[in-house]
DNA sequence: GCATTGGTTGCGTGGCACGCATCTTGTGCG
DNA sequence: CGCACAAGATGCGTGCCACGCAACCAATGC
């Protein structure tokens, strides 16, 4: 990379860091303070540059969340080649989202921000296509043809905004990786976690989905 | 529902069709010569009043598309109590989504418009809620505690998203329906199709996710 | 019928995205 | 080493838009 290349990113992510530093100070509140003069006056750049790179304050705050996703598929291509595809996408997956532990603050802000909504979701969505591509390498099938690739893609990345909600709850201590587990465990699994004892209102057992439905692994619990 | 209540919704609903139809009309490469003020006079209301309903030209044009989705737990719900999670969910879905098959020409511009795409994410995603809930009562999980409905609602939306994308691929014939029975035996199955032939190049053979790998039923193929 | 609540509209304001022209800074080549 | 070129950064100007406010009008409930 030369140096105008890498002089650009790091432009972008000093106008993303700064875009989301003030978004979490201001708080999800006074989200529509954070003026764009603001953001470019603290990343150090004039207005105008801060449109040549984003075209919205969403944007620019959702931007590093963006930048990880697009690097889903390298890593999954990144995980050795007879690895079962479930173990694969989770290592993969979990490197990516805790390689350091995810700002609490930051994530918050994205993920519960209802202005932020749209952004949020595009961002997370980023690595569907890489990672559809990935899966489709690892797993020989073709990706124009078959749905499976890109549905397990997109199943993936909505597993890990659940995830991310889940651990953003209150009071929830465990370390994202746990949680993210969980989430992709029921991607693969497609299994309800078995219910302490059936509360069994009396008639209609709830359904259930199709096969056994031993557990084989702790899905869920808090 | 009352004379005030209905006048609101049939509003709401003439503004959406009138954006959604002027932005067809101008194609997605016109979509920023889709004025706020031609929406409103198309919809017979002044621009004051559409942006009472929504707060930017997206939301508008996505509106039918997010409404849609905001039925899917009551659908879901509305499905005999003893029926398995799967065939619930794919009948709840397969009706929801194809009642009247959707406009190919509406759902192309939502879907694979560059400028909607967060919008368009923010549409489907409202059903992740209610189907979640939906969920968790129908498999007697706790939606606060399992992580279990959240992931499954996820990865249905996400499944509806992916057959939306294949079935506007140009020279798709197929019935929408049967494009979204495939992509959700995706999300039940969590197993890739057999491929016609392992291709083999020679080494490593590709993973496979877990459990057995037999092909319940037709997953893919265009 | 009449007061009230809820919805629509016009106006004005602050902000924003973006095209265009200009200047500055890194790059490649002789 | 220096020069011509390419790619960014910046300033300025324009048109559009979201939204607060206040006035007006219509449905509702007593």
């Amino acid at each position: 990379m030369d140096l105008r290349a890498r002089n650009k990113q790091a432009t972008r992510e000093a106008i993303g860091r700064a875009a989301l530093r003030l978004a979490i100070e201001r708080g999800p509140h006074g989200l529509a303070l954070v003026r764009v003069h603001d953001i470019a006056t603290a990343a150090g750049v004039s207005p105008r540059t801060y449109n040549n790179y984003f075209s919205s304050r969403e944007e620019a705050i959702c931007a590093f969340q963006a930048d990880q996703s697009r690097r889903a598929g390298q890593a999954l291509r990144a995980r050795p080649a007879g690895e079962p595809l479930d173990q694969a996408v989770t290592a993969a997956v979990v490197g990516l989202y805790t390689d350091p532990e995810p700002d609490k603050a930051g994530l918050r802000m994205i993920m519960m921000t209802p202005e932020l909504e749209g952004e949020a979701l595009k961002a997370f969505s980023m690595a569907e296509g890489p990672l559809a591509e990935a899966i489709a390498a690892r797993t020989g099938t073709d990706l124009a043809r078959d749905v499976y690739p890109a549905v397990m893609a997109a199943a993936i990345t909505g597993a890990v905004r659940v995830a991310g909600r889940h651990w953003l709850e209150p009071g929830n201590t465990e370390p994202f990786a746990a949680v993210l587990r969980r989430t992709l465990s029921c991607v693969f699994s497609a299994k309800p976690p078995q219910p302490p004892q059936p509360p069994a209102p009396p008639g209609t057992p709830p359904g259930r989905p199709p096969g056994n439905s031993e557990r084989p692994e702790g899905n869920n619990a808090t």
